[in-house]
DNA sequence: TTGGCAATTGAACGCAGGTTCAGTTAACTG
DNA sequence: CAGTTAACTGAACCTGCGTTCAATTGCCAA
């Protein structure tokens, strides 16, 4: 046998990667083998090495693109009041990580296991997200709206908690989507004023 | 070789499950190898199986204990008003993560390496630590001195974003310890307070 | 001092891992 | 339709995995 009927390398190439995206997200990098990611696209293990150098660049470009494509996203963030922004920031965040629930999961569980090189590349993406609802605290901050006592404290706890949507959320339970974009809503709001 | 001068049962047993604790947090569960927690110890692989019957019980058994140990902890938790029950949770929370960081991340990351009867046992543990949580929320809403919109979505939120704090937080860094609880407790406070 | 128990070794078993590559066949070009 | 290129197979390589177990040795009570 050699190259069966109907193979083409722009089909295989994003079939390796869902598949090794499912895989991934269900069971873990380590846990998951070459030999298992070419069983779910229908290829030989050998058949992977024409489209990734080696296992680490898999998951390496699988985290690399997830963060690009989110980045890329956050483009389209309305202007506004920092009070509106704010509430777009974080419907937003919940929308996109309900969507690529897969990629944001790998990203949050498979750091560990990206070379130094790696890590850093994504860790660097990670920051500029970051720094997106940062500047919109800031920005509330400037103007006299929110108060906040540390900024990178607050913006990181925000991200941990809507983070936290993805561990029970699931479409057809007792909420929507929207009336849990909407409670986030209103607790990160009580987050920014002042008490009292 | 043979029985090694100066072995005892009740100080290997504790070594085993130390070394197991420290590189399953660092490496994660599938990528640790028996022969690596062996070596660790200064063991053949063979040894450990004197004292775990298998891979997968050793990391229950991380599990489980950590999740009895947490739970025991809780039981310290002072009485009060709700709003001094909620601050003293905030702070509990965040020194039981950080002295157990370790324990912590593996209860985080590993769920998904454990048998299906393994996570139901340690799951409900898990819960059990959360309605700690919720009493208080329930107890501050029905005082009326908390306004909590979803009781358990909020518990859930508060809870995640409390863990978020281990993912940066170091000792020596910018803020100590006690700045982080205290930060901490103003968010979550204005969690539970109305806005305006 | 001796006999039994506790603790560990070291080798082995079978299996699966990532990766490589010569060989083979499908698809396309002219 | 011939020749070239693209895509994939299948087998192999070497390494390491979890686990078992007979043999060995340290420890300790009698």
């Amino acid at each position: 046998m050699a190259r069966t009927t109907g193979s083409y390398s722009e089909l295989t190439g994003p079939k390796i990667e869902a598949a090794a995206r499912r895989l991934i997200a269900s069971y873990g990098f380590a846990a998951v083998s070459m030999r298992q990611i070419a069983r779910e696209v229908g290829l030989q293990a050998g058949a992977l090495y024409n489209y990734v150098p080696d296992k680490q660049s898999l998951l390496a470009r699988l985290m690399l693109t997830h963060m690009q494509d989110l980045l890329e996203a956050t483009q389209s963030l309305p202007q506004g009041t920092p009070q509106e922004r704010l509430d777009a920031f974080v419907r937003f965040h919940i929308a996109q990580n309900y969507e690529r629930a897969e990629s944001v999961f790998i990203a949050y569980m498979e750091l560990r296991n990206l070379t130094p090189e790696n890590f850093a590349e994504v860790e660097a993406l990670r920051q500029q997200y970051e720094r997106t609802l940062e500047e919109i605290l800031q920005a509330g901050r400037a103007e006299g709206c929110f108060d906040v006592n540390d900024i990178k404290i607050m913006t990181r706890a925000i991200i941990a908690m809507l983070n936290g949507v993805n561990t029970w959320f699931r479409q057809g339970g007792a909420l929507s989507l929207s009336e849990v974009q909407e409670l986030n809503c209103e607790m990160v709001r009580r987050m920014v004023t002042a008490a009292g």
